[in-house]
DNA sequence: CATGAATGAGCTTTCATTCAT
DNA sequence: AATGAATGAAAGCTCATTCAT
């Protein structure tokens, strides 16, 4: 019979949930991160997280959306392309920018969930399926599983690279660098020029010819 | 009444946990999985997982410790070996090797599960710490960042690879394959040699003598 | 910045709460009915229900007002009668028409929510010592036990009778009817009289003379 | 990582569970029952009784299944009878046995729980289904609507009897008396011919002429 | 070698209610 | 006349763990 005090702080209660639950869902994982943490990080109640959001899933659906978006339009974008060897060297490029321009925040955010992520569906479609569609749209059909798996290793590497980076003093800057080299070293259209030149430095520079 | 041993099942019930563990653990997650569905899936009571394991954590631990012996023998060999551009390459392949002699399990069974992994301290160390001794020992001290990061992608490449293949219809032979291929493509010494000559086939055979 | 109310809604909000409610409360139940559910009906937010109501129970002793109004104007009545046969068949008629005047929604209603309607004291008195104030006008002081039960039951047999009506195909007016013709072969006064005669038909028109 | 005690309780926790139960859920209403409450009067944590029972709701089920078998069995029953005057008769009589034989105990809880009682589907039917069956089964197919009515309500006439009866000082039997007396009052088989005689005395012994 | 019975801590979620604006 | 933002309490349920038998 007796309740709370209602409205008190002023600003962005909202985004510092988001925040808050960035942070430990990176750190700690989402099923190992309770909602009570949360908000006690935030010297809020549990209550308040669910004015704010329908359920726990809700809060990582709304973190996960903002990339999806993203990812989304490589996809649309890859989709009108014309497929052919530059399509693919161009396609790893933007996952490499993708990742760069947000740094590395949603890399490891995502690295660190896939198994929620694996089980959201966001807009009729799970993030595996979408991560298929572009694939296909990017290998042709005869392509061997070797190759298959390269051009996989190859959009994947900037989320391999920072797991690979932990514990190792690195810039954001340095890791995305060298996730960029790696994965043109993976790609299998730019491997085979580059690869009698400059294989360390990013193949960023004209691809000289090759003997 | 007769003799016998009086119980239903015949011997390796502890073995039977540990393989139910595998699989649920891989398939769900650590955290995910509860000891009563392990126990349910055995046709056996919660109590009896405790009369086999002392904790939850245990039967993780018990389910690693085969890997981690066979990784604490790569790491203790490696460390024997005088440093230098072979030892990375015969590191890396060994490296494969313990992933295509278990066959996948234990590769998808670490990859589900970094987390639980990443806090064991078994043998008072972590996996971190032994995978950064075991970096250290491959790598130079005046290594670039870059260079680290390719060598250390080399070495995790299978655990990388399974991961992509994930969705691609492909035999864990294929996958381990590939894994390797990649795997000598980043590793900057073997890199230079092999470019030009078969980027896409693995460099199982003999190693084509450089001009 | 025009004239009017300068809300969306014409005018009388409360009333359309005590509307929805009172579906809900008939449908659900109080107690799982939440008022979120009814503001959500209602395109209005839960606060916006506590300017018009107190408290839930607030609406539930508003709902019921309106019918125990007419329910106490019939003790009241039955006090100011002298008791005798014909005081106990003209407040089973009363009782039913109660019912048929308002259309079967309070009776649902009531029938749905005893338990609530039980803990209510409106007007210092809860539903049941009124119920015993009724029954005791009716009743003279020798009654047995069975015959208090069957005017008791003459009294209330339009709330039954709706009850057993569920899954019957009958409109409000038929099971109203029947109610009354129920009630009637239930008092004990009229019983007698009217049983050699008609007791399947209502004995809505006059008591045909008895041998 | 502490953890509680164990075994204690010798006896038969599972039946003074639902013993504790069937009181609360009687006295409050399902709903208005917290496990809590169950638990804090037993002397015992709400863990325990999960491990009796899957869900609140198996506790109701299982509350209710020893009532609905002897339901079934009259359903069944009835069934095998060829339709008639006789079958009605012996219904209503079976129907109060089937209270009178358990006391008051379980119709007091069917009263107060109908609306979860109506939303459980034991053995793939619910009680209303069952309900309708049985009514079927008794009632001719060119039965009135006020027909209907009344077998239904001489039926459920314990039902309604025991709500009257509350507040009014009468033993279970005396009530299961005057709910038989009622019911076959209401049975438009009997009523004709028992009508005349002793409407309010119950019909068990023969009627004596009226003059 | 294992079970039966239980615990305590914690989880996600919902509810009625409050109050400054 | 109503909302936005929040609260405190409690609900149903699950989990890892214990221990006498």
């Amino acid at each position: 019979m007796a309740a709370g005090t209602g409205h008190r702080r002023g600003s962005d209660t909202k985004a510092e949930i988001r925040s808050v639950a960035m942070e430990l869902f990176t750190e700690k994982g989402y099923e190992a991160t309770s909602l009570r943490e949360i908000a006690e990080r935030l010297g809020v109640t549990k209550a308040a997280l669910y004015y704010h959001f329908t359920s726990k899933e809700d809060i990582v659906v709304s973190l996960f959306a903002e990339h999806l978006a993203t990812f989304d339009e490589l996809i649309a974008w890859a989709r009108t392309q014309t497929p052919g060897p530059q399509l693919l060297t161009q396609a790893i490029d933007r996952m490499i920018d993708m990742a760069s321009e947000r740094g590395s925040r949603m890399v490891r955010f995502a690295l660190a969930n896939q198994r929620v992520i694996k089980d959201l569906h966001p807009g009729h479609q799970s993030v595996h399926e979408r991560m298929n569609t572009l694939f296909e749209a990017l290998t042709g059909p005869g392509a061997s599983v070797e190759e298959a798996l390269r051009i996989r290793m190859a959009l994947l590497s900037v989320n391999f690279t920072y797991f690979a980076a932990q514990g190792l003093d690195a810039s954001d800057a340095e890791v995305t660098a060298a996730a960029r080299s790696i994965a043109h070293l993976l790609n299998p259209v730019t491997a085979e020029a580059s690869a009698a030149a400059a294989p360390v430095t990013p193949p960023v520079a004209e691809a000289p010819a090759v003997g």
